[in-house]
DNA sequence: ATTCGATTTGCACGCGTTTGCAAAATTGCG
DNA sequence: CGCAATTTTGCAAACGCGTGCAAATCGAAT
């Protein structure tokens, strides 16, 4: 029953009694209109109810001002933070947001070309690394692309990643300075650089340091993985005394297995360190001591990266590492001279 | 140094020896084309790595296959599912997910003209509501609008909502069945219907059924306020033996404030309920009975009402409630005749 | 008034598609 | 082989906007 038809830049400039590039220059930023004539357009473009298509729009400049986003496991809050770092600092520069949430991390050749469709101007990659022919693809479209927490040896795509061996070695130290004896490490997802990278940092260090090599269970980066991997750990005749986990929720699953089941105490019985930094590590019921990634540093490097790669499509490809950030709590013993870890 | 030019259906129609719009065709469903120039156009678009450009595709079609999604919190794990359900059915549509994640609440007028620019297709909005003018705006520009988890008198908008005052009923019901006598709400943000509707719902049957009038507090819909709310509650004289939060990350902060700060057993010195049934109620450390709102079954029928609207502009606004299912776990008394609570 | 420079305006083309329409090609059938 | 019925194809006009360029307008100084 309305008026089905969309109001175009015509009429509001009938309505005004101007030409169609006026009312196209009083809606773009710093284009030469009289203030008479703004005025007028804009006035009739308040009665008409109009407002620029986007959409016409990026076709002729050329620009979508739309990023793609693709990201795995939004439901794990760690994921959920950056999802929502980032979406607030692309609105921030007038940047839209085009979500590609997949599933398994294979879905990331299908979900690309489907991004590119739709012109974005550059595309952010949380946790999955892309093939390189996608990559190919990408460069030769001169469409800046960043990974966010994977990072790749040909340095044909940007990236911006937690220095995950570093603090793989930063708990190695911390869990050997403490006094333990007996480590165990539960990895994410197989196949993964960042669990791959924790724990090669970890083994290495624990190697250099002197202690025996750790048990290592998988946990799937998800709670009941944690917690099955714990059950596991805590099935046999010698149970860990340490335990490094690649993930925070994996961890609160390995420390709710400990504590509510096996009625084991932590620190005393055995110490719990995690990965990321999500709000419930903080919670009374988990004191988790963990290694904590910065999201807001993060994602204002890779924004950084982004945005001046739209700016100049030429710029070489640039990878950052960012330290994680040690945040002791209850679930872990802490050696004597606290904080003494460096790798 | 890349072919910076972005490959076009006329280079594919001249590789192939063919006319645009013989290129146009073949990729478009069930449009006319012989099988050999079909061939021919393939082949030409895939050694030139041609794709339909979707912008420009939209521009003539009217059809922009993005559908506008604007959130508010994603971090709450409650809606961080709902997103990925959204986004998952919306994907296996063929639709793409704008997003539109907004701060405060107030927000939502100044991100829908936003996503009205680009053509969405149609608009999901979480948690909040719009005002009057811009539902007007929606309707008048034949753009179906849905509500999720809200709902709005006059009639103009599709919503699609848990029945959250029968979920409060039947929380009021609980409570009494199971002998408490002094109870509590815990309040989200003041101004929401969800959390009104909860809250008058809880009060109205806990008057029918001659129960003293419960005390309120509010949480703020985070864990932060869920634990001050508790505290609040439990420095008073008369501490309540029976909580209703309205929110589940409100109820883990009131868990673990009750539990592990002053103490206190549960459910034997206070019974504790929440709202939505976030992975985190069913963990070992909480067991936290909740009021599980069904999500997939919700942005089932949101999906539904959306992509008819689409379909067909004129469809007249519907909303649907669904009911919320209670899921009791060990953090609340049960009445002897387990799960007698009908409204 | 006249001239010159600066500013504003409109024209028309282009952005990469889709699609109605009519011409061309193909097919079936006698 | 001829003719009609059916596909297939190309032309050209949209879709709604930006923008280079030249014409028009304006302002001020002479």
């Amino acid at each position: 029953m309305a008026g089905r038809k969309a109001v175009t830049s015509q009429d509001v400039a009938r309505e005004a009694g101007v030409s169609r590039s006026a009312v196209s220059r009083t809606f773009t930023e710093g284009a030469s209109v009289s203030e008479r004539t703004r005025q007028r357009v804009l006035a009739a473009a308040w009665t008409l109810g109009y407002s620029p298509n986007a959409i016409a729009r990026s076709l002729t400049t050329q620009r979508s001002h739309m990023v793609g986003l693709v990201m795995a496991d939004i439901t794990n809050p760690f994921y959920a933070k950056v999802l929502e770092s980032f979406s607030e600092k692309l609105q921030s520069v007038g940047q839209r947001v085009l979500l590609f949430s997949i599933a398994k991390v294979h879905d990331i050749d299908q979900a690309l070309p489907a991004l590119l469709q739709y012109q974005v101007d550059g595309v952010i990659i949380t946790s999955t690394v892309l093939s390189s022919a996608m990559a190919e693809t990408c460069a030769k479209a001169g469409k800046p692309v960043i990974l966010f927490n994977r990072y790749v040896r040909e340095t044909t795509t940007s990236a911006v990643c937690t220095d995950n061996a570093a603090a793989g070695r930063q708990v190695a130290n911390l869990f050997v300075d403490a006094g333990h004896r007996r480590c165990a490490f539960i990895a994410g997802t197989a196949d993964t650089s960042t669990s791959n990278d924790r724990q090669r940092g970890f083994l290495d260090r624990l190697a250099e340091r002197g202690a025996t090599p750790p048990l290592v269970e998988r946990g799937d980066y998800c709670y009941e993985g944690g917690f099955a991997a714990a059950e596991r750990l805590f099935a046999r005749d010698d149970p860990p005394d340490a335990i490094f986990c690649a993930n925070d929720v994996m961890a609160l699953g390995a420390l709710d297995l400990i504590r509510r089941v096996r009625g084991l105490r932590v620190p005393e019985d055995v110490s719990v360190v995690g990965f990321d930094g999500v709000d419930a590590s903080g919670w009374p019921s988990y004191e988790l001591t963990t290694m904590e990634q910065q999201i807001e540093r993060m994602t204002s490097e890779a924004m950084e990266i982004l945005l001046a790669r739209i700016a100049d499509p030429a710029l070489p490809p640039e990878t950052r590492f960012v330290p994680a950030r040690l945040v002791p709590r209850a679930s872990a013993r802490l050696p004597r001279e606290m904080l003494s870890a460096v790798s």
